[in-house]
DNA sequence: GTCTATAATCGGATAGAC
DNA sequence: GTCTATCCGATTATAGAC
């Protein structure tokens, strides 16, 4: 998954941050939590949540635990905060919902291809979606919500490619909404299981061309 | 994943009970060992290898957890143990380098609607191969394998599909092949998130019908 | 073959000083 | 805001009795 989902979703609020505009010690307590979900992103893309350890965010960050935790209260807070984030670097780049049909489509190539340079996010979203499958996981809800989000934006998108007669025969806006995220996140399990096995973007366009008329 | 050539559950057996095949002690300790992987099966489809206890494993087994390491060396040898027999019965349901190319397709989309009834099987596989993306993951040198394996048959098969003028113009062999098996990973992701979301049979076979000519 | 006991870590989280 | 100290629980794995 991912990043068929990673890739787009709406912008979410982080608990606890207001406008950015530094005050007081906040300035220095912002740069913080920045650096720690920086390192947590990496931490959690490599072992997932239940293999991500907190000593090893605090490692990166170069603090204690009990100092990380004075940030997140605890474990579960820092993912969700990891995957908030995300999204919102994600959906400035790709408002999947305010962008016209085929833009849409190419932004979501070119995200695609961005993604290739960031193989931590990759690593993050695949790892964590099949892991968030389990109903008891943390980020379960996240996950479902962000995967009706998308799948819906997504149709909304085809609709209009539908509308210019850019669909082919049999193929309906809510078909390609899913089919486009099941692809999207089965090239990234293949390409993290060996990079040297496909081109993550080039077989995204291939599948917009087989669903589409579309030029990209 | 991989599932679409490893997915297959064969009925699980009473810890106690099961054919009467006597011979030596070997009878009873076979019959352990599958009630084991059975047990296994479930635990590591829940929670990955990280998250799956040998605990977990043991009390549905019935027994210690000492117990159990006299029958699996460690852990990962347990796990790889899972994964193996997996692949025989899924190999003998569907052996897909044996198959003529329309039959293989045909096979594979009836195996995934075989698969919807067996979500252990399912889980397993999705958790697993995301997890197993990690190159220090026990199971990482399988899945690659695995991959490759999947890759190269289901080549093979959408070889011979194109000999027989099957396939849509721009549309490879090794092309439908990676295509595929994205498409049956992502549409597991999505499936596990909510089974009601999708039919994986449904949409696999959409998607052969969008790459191909063949009346499936 | 299976159990009890135990070793040896590791992980998350809290309390309280500074 | 950050640290030290500490608690507590969970895990994997081994040793040795039965």
């Amino acid at each position: 998954m991912t990043d068929a989902a990673t890739t787009v979703q709406e912008p979410a609020r982080a608990p606890g941050r207001g406008r950015g505009r530094p005050r007081g010690s906040y300035a220095k307590s912002e740069e913080t939590r920045a650096a720690i979900l920086d390192a947590a992103l990496e931490v959690f893309g490599q072992g997932g949540f239940r293999g991500g350890a907190l000593r090893a965010v605090a490692e990166r960050v170069g603090m204690s635990e009990a100092g990380l935790l004075h940030h997140f209260k605890n474990k579960s807070a820092l993912l969700i905060a990891v995957l908030e984030r995300r999204d919102e670097l994600s959906y400035s780049r790709v408002p999947l919902d305010q962008l016209d049909g085929v833009a849409a489509l190419r932004r979501l190539v070119a995200l695609v291809a961005y993604n290739t340079t960031k193989p931590g996010v990759v690593d993050l979203f695949c790892t964590l979606s099949a892991e968030a499958t389990s109903p008891d996981h943390p980020a379960h809800a996240y996950f479902q919500n962000r995967y009706e989000w998308t799948r819906n934006s997504l149709a909304v998108a085809f609709g209009k490619v539908e509308a210019g007669g850019g669909l082919r025969p049999g193929v309906s806006p809510a078909i390609a909404a899913r089919g486009t995220i099941a692809m999207m996140d089965g090239l990234q399990v293949q390409w993290l299981m060996d990079r040297s096995s496909l081109n993550m973007a080039e077989e995204l366009r291939r599948y917009f061309r087989q669903i589409s008329t579309l030029d990209l």
